[in-house]
DNA sequence: ATGGGGG
DNA sequence: CTGCCCCCCAT
């Protein structure tokens, strides 16, 4: 079991502490252990009891908890508590802007149950008679809840990947049992990398086509909806499937028909004269077309730069030559800057690491005091001598405050090799303000990234109302660089603004936000949606190489 | 730990 | 209607 399994089983225990008011200190010690847990850079799985007592934040009664975790697979307690509570009353704990508390007085006083009552119950206004509710309250959970409706059946890339290879293969076994000559190929929105998968869609195809068809809806349970030449369904999990079915000679054409978004397809069907191909690479040739990398097929420009021959050389992992915005454990990251430093030299072959914990205000995720910038930047410098030519770069992701200003006086900003600034609080300001914020923050000189720019969550909250054009005309106006945060979560800017940005001359930076050494892996997602926004080399900050980025920085300095 | 929002 | 305190929640 990993830690964070563990620390989501103590967060739970803690919830369902509170929704049964138990003691607050026991409470509290448990929420602790959760946060600790998953902080911990090392796995629990094979600890023992005497050593998981050991663990700071951990006592000798959570320890236990944990171990009878490990030993069981579960906790009694645990248990106990949730055979006392209504499952959907789980449920509303998922609900954002809600915690245990409100959802005791809910469930106890209204008797609300499950999520569907509690949205009857606001749109009838009945969430106003408890104590501690108004009506800003009932609407904040009213939209909470459209936002989780909106949210069912739908899943982020990042979570849904290795789901969508596993039925790959199981699909590829079967099918090949009947047709070792098969063809099977994943398609739809998960082959153009969208961000959010509403629906799994994979192409088979073969010789006897009707015979494969009736094997795999023989392995498949649940309810299906099967066609001529495609069968649905509604896995388990809540994922929706959907398997197409193809003789041999139509496999390169229907991948192409499944794969691109319905613009995109219609715009190339308008150039062919024919279906049957062996590659789509001779399809889309065969329309007079330069092929067009799945990614782009959302149909927006592609088509126009494709006819002339001007599609854009998209950026690939590769490329990257160095990693900007990650955290160590000077704030809330994992791993030691040494660790991360090292991690990033010598297993992904990087030239240089930026390394930006959080600033001062974000208490609550350990930021830096004034004096913990200089010992921290002490300790790069030590750093970079015993690893040039790798290198480690001075950051800071400073949090913009209310007003739009930065989190250091200058003097302490000017210490840094780039700056990047990141709205962490005051989540809900309306457009113009959050807008009018954002863009003092672009316009302070030691800005030299906007991080994250809409704080959206994907399929959890709405980032903050901005005006894109504006956000982005600013950056052009002042040099700065837009991040594309690469946590699969955020993937903020997002794609769609991609070319607007570029078109303006900003340069994007695929920045993993990094909070251990796995976390930098995040930027293959980073760079998947990049690839959708048109994204080349050129214009990715983190692709530049050592010396060009130095150079880079260096000529940030001059709008100090 | 704090600050904002709501009652 | 405002000011104030208290609570909840998010980061």
């Amino acid at each position: 079991m990993e830690n964070k399994e563990i620390s989501k089983v103590l967060k739970l225990l803690s919830q369902l502490m509170e929704l049964h008011e138990e003691n607050p200190f026991k409470i509290r010690s448990i929420a602790n252990a959760s946060f600790k847990v998953d902080k911990l850079p090392y796995k629990l799985k094979d600890k023992s009891l005497a050593e998981l007592e050991t663990i700071d934040g951990v006592g000798k009664s959570t320890a236990s908890k944990i171990w009878e975790l490990l030993q069981n697979g579960n906790i009694e307690e645990l248990n106990n508590l949730a055979a006392l509570t209504p499952a959907g009353v789980l449920d509303m704990l998922g609900i954002k802007g809600v915690g245990p508390k409100k959802i005791a007085i809910i469930w106890k006083t209204l008797g609300i149950e499950n999520i569907g009552e509690l949205y009857y119950a606001c749109n009838e206004n009945r969430l106003i008679e408890a104590k501690g509710f108004g009506l800003k309250t009932q609407e904040d959970i009213k939209k909470a809840i459209e936002f989780k409706m909106a949210s069912k059946g739908r899943f982020l890339y990042a979570s849904i990947e290795s789901v969508a290879y596993s039925y790959l293969n199981s699909l590829k076994k079967i099918a090949d049992k009947v047709d070792p000559t098969c063809l099977i190929e994943i398609t739809g929105e998960f082959r153009r990398k969208c961000e959010i998968i509403d629906k799994l869609e994979f192409l088979i195809a073969g010789t006897d086509i009707l015979q494969i068809k009736n094997v795999i809806e023989g392995s498949l349970s649940g309810e299906l909806n099967t066609t001529e030449n495609s069968i649905s369904l509604k896995d388990e999990n809540g994922i929706n499937i959907q398997i197409h079915f193809c003789n041999k000679e139509k496999f390169a054409y229907t991948l192409f028909e499944t794969t691109g978004a319905e613009k995109h397809v219609q715009e190339v069907l308008q150039l062919l004269t024919n279906k049957d191909f062996d590659s789509e690479s001779t399809l889309y040739q065969s329309a007079g077309l330069d092929f067009i990398e799945p990614e782009l097929r959302e149909g927006d420009k592609e088509i126009g730069w494709s006819k002339n021959h001007e599609l854009p050389n998209l950026i690939t992992f590769a490329d990257l030559k160095g990693t900007l915005h990650n955290h160590s454990t000077w704030s809330d990251g994992v791993h030691t800057l040494e660790e991360m430093a090292l991690y990033c030299k010598d297993e992904l072959k990087l030239e240089y690491l930026g390394i930006c914990d959080h600033s001062k205000t974000a208490v609550y995720a350990n930021g830096l005091s004034i004096e913990r910038v200089l010992q921290q930047q002490a300790e790069i410098d030590l750093l970079n001598e015993k690893l040039a030519p790798f290198r480690i770069f001075k950051g800071i992701e400073s949090d913009i405050l209310s007003e739009g200003s930065l989190d250091y006086p200058n003097e302490i900003l000017e210490k840094f090799d780039f700056v990047v600034a990141s709205v962490h609080s005051n989540l809900k300001m309306d457009e113009e303000k959050a807008t009018d914020r954002i863009i003092k923050a672009i316009e302070n000189p030691y800005t030299t990234i906007l991080g994250h720019p809409t704080g959206r969550l994907l399929l959890s909250r709405g980032g903050y109302p901005i005006d894109y054009k504006k956000i982005i005309d600013a950056c052009a106006a002042n040099n700065v660089v837009i991040e594309i945060n690469a946590n699969p979560l955020r993937l903020d800017l997002d794609w769609r603004w991609h070319q607007y940005a570029l078109e303006r001359g900003v340069l994007l930076s695929i920045n993993p936000d990094a909070h251990r050494n796995e976390g930098f892996s995040d930027m293959h997602y980073g760079v998947y949606v990049a690839r959708k926004g048109a994204l080349t080399k050129e214009k990715c900050l983190n692709a530049f190489d050592l010396n060009h980025i130095s150079s880079f920085f260096q000529a940030q300095k001059r709008k100090r």
